[in-house]
RNA sequence: GUGGUUGUAGCUCAGUUGGUUAGAGCACCAGAUUGUGAUUCUGGGGGUCGUGGGUUCGAGACCCAUCUUCCACCCCA
């Protein structure tokens, strides 16, 4: 056996102790904020045949899906003539599993699956990891949670401003305070392709304008023409990009611009009902502003999303004055199920990255105390007997829901502080022979360092309080 | 997938045109202190310099390959 280091996969992380109970804080204030909507927990597995998931993410999605080898001699059945037609026909003999790549497929496959079983509109949350073959880079991982809610069987839109009041809770709840929640429709890219003379070309112009932000006007200009999107059409188009006013004002404007064309009229009249029931739900993405004077909801004409099966609104969310790509994301997919066919099932669904909100609060520092204490109480001990002495104390302390733990063995005093002070255990509990003889014992509090002589059921009001 | 970047002690990093036994701070362990942590003082352990080849009398340093890190594209949570 060579000894060689460990180490682990290109992109994978490690969690320790730390780490896992703050994503717990996240993870928690997500759940009970989709259940509180209506939504039930669903699990599916890590792997799902490779075939439910190729074709669902466009070309550059399904490079990047994680494949896995047959069992056994995987090269087994394939000949010289199948390794010279190149990987693309190889993977279809050597592989057919894959991990999966996002949640939303799974959840349609099984939907699909158990189609007669499910009473319809379904609502569900998923929260587990996903793998992506990606290169790494800041906020980017090759295996990371998404929190995802879906509704599947119904058109409403009810559906899409109970997600924006999702977002919008789940981040508040955080303590963010400065996010917008960008939301478009697919409809409106269309309607705008078309306006502009190029019917049915949204898809390259999505590409071009979704890179505004990045490349700037003058860029974006001539990835379009590179496009072959006419010059004609590229100057019909740029006045877009500013369109000003608040967001009643934008649809107003749009309404004049994309009257004509079909898609836009859907993605508007979609977009206007909305907002109406945004408005009689006295959303806080309407009402709140941000420090820049912004309501946190924001009409945004040039959001474009690339995931392929998306059709009505698209949404998008993001931290403002941070270093970091959208922390959620979603929209309205009116055919996944047609691909396993079911067809005419519309579904609406988003998904929160944990790991990037996970960086997001560490950067702006918003975890709070509550959330990376563990232990409440450690009980120093000194002896046998004072071990001894102890035990019925610890039981009482966890009896009373505080936890607490005794340090195992008698091991020097600063040492066992040490302990306490490692793993920020905010309170000691020394039980040592002077404290048996007066059936009193010390509580001292690690931050202020104050020390008193009381009985254990006064501890234990005293901690319940603070608790 | 394309172009760059990084790797030396548990952590953050020094290490000169290639030249004796590879350093610092922090952390860790022990003692000063036999009933008190986060401050102070003293001492100590810990590295086949990411890995594998090559050039050289001699490589942490130079060359090649590979893995890893971070960044920009592509795309995306």
């Amino acid at each position: 056996m060579s000894k060689e280091k460990p180490s682990i996969p290109k992109g994978t992380r490690d969690f320790g102790p730390a780490v896992v109970v703050k994503r717990n804080y996240i993870f928690s204030i997500i759940r009970s904020t989709f259940q509180k909507f209506g939504y039930l927990p669903l699990e599916t597995p890590a792997m799902e045949q490779l075939s439910v998931l190729t074709g669902k993410y466009g070309d550059e999605g399904d490079q990047l899906i994680f494949k896995i080898l047959n069992s056994g001699d995987y090269l087994g059945k394939t000949t010289p003539a199948d390794i010279e037609q190149g990987s693309k026909h190889l993977i279809r003999k050597i592989s057919e599993k894959a991990l999966r790549y996002d949640l939303t497929v799974p959840f349609a496959r099984f939907v699909v699956m158990n189609r007669n079983e499910i009473t319809f509109p379904f609502k569900r949350y998923q929260i587990q990891p996903v793998w992506r073959a990606d290169r790494p880079q800041k906020g980017r991982y090759r295996e990371f949670y998404q929190c995802d809610a879906d509704v599947v069987g119904t058109n409403s839109l009810l559906c899409e401003a109970e997600i924006v009041q999702m977002i919008d809770e789940v981040l508040t709840t955080l303590g963010l305070t400065d996010f917008t929640i960008k939301i478009n429709h697919r409809g409106v890219l269309a309607g705008i392709a078309e306006a502009i003379g190029e019917k049915g070309r949204e898809g390259d112009i999505c590409v071009a304008i979704d890179k505004l932000d990045k490349i700037g006007k003058e860029g974006v200009r001539k990835e379009l023409l590179e496009r072959g999107i006419s010059e004609d059409a590229v100057s019909k188009l740029e006045p877009l990009y500013t369109l000003e006013g608040n967001n009643q004002e934008l649809l107003q404007q749009l309404q004049t611009i994309l009257g004509n064309t079909e898609e836009g009229q859907r993605g508007l009249k979609d977009l206007n009902d909305v907002w109406s029931y945004l408005d009689n739900l006295s959303s806080n993405a309407l009402t709140t502003a941000n420090p820049s004077g912004n309501p946190r909801l924001q009409l945004d004409v040039t959001l474009a999303r690339g995931l392929s099966y998306y059709t009505g609104c698209i949404f998008e969310v993001k931290v403002n004055n941070v270093s970091m790509g959208s922390i959620s994301g979603g929209g309205r997919y009116d055919n996944l199920t047609g691909m396993f066919g079911l067809p005419g099932v519309s579904g609406v669904g988003f998904s929160f990255g944990v790991d990037r909100i996970y960086d997001v609060l560490e950067e702006l520092d918003l975890f709070p105390v509550s959330a990376q204490l563990s232990t409440k109480v450690l009980i120093v001990q000194f002896d046998k007997e004072s071990e001894l002495y102890a035990l019925p104390l610890l039981q009482k302390l966890r009896d009373a829901g505080i936890s607490s733990e005794l340090y195992p063995e008698a091991a020097k005093l600063k040492k066992q502080m040490g302990y306490a002070d490692q793993k920020n255990i905010p309170f000691v509990l020394l039980v040592g022979s002077e404290e048996m003889e007066s059936g009193k014992v010390k509580l001292r509090d690690m931050q202020t360092g104050e020390q008193d002589e009381l009985y254990i059921d006064d501890i234990i009001a005293q901690l319940k309080d603070i608790a």
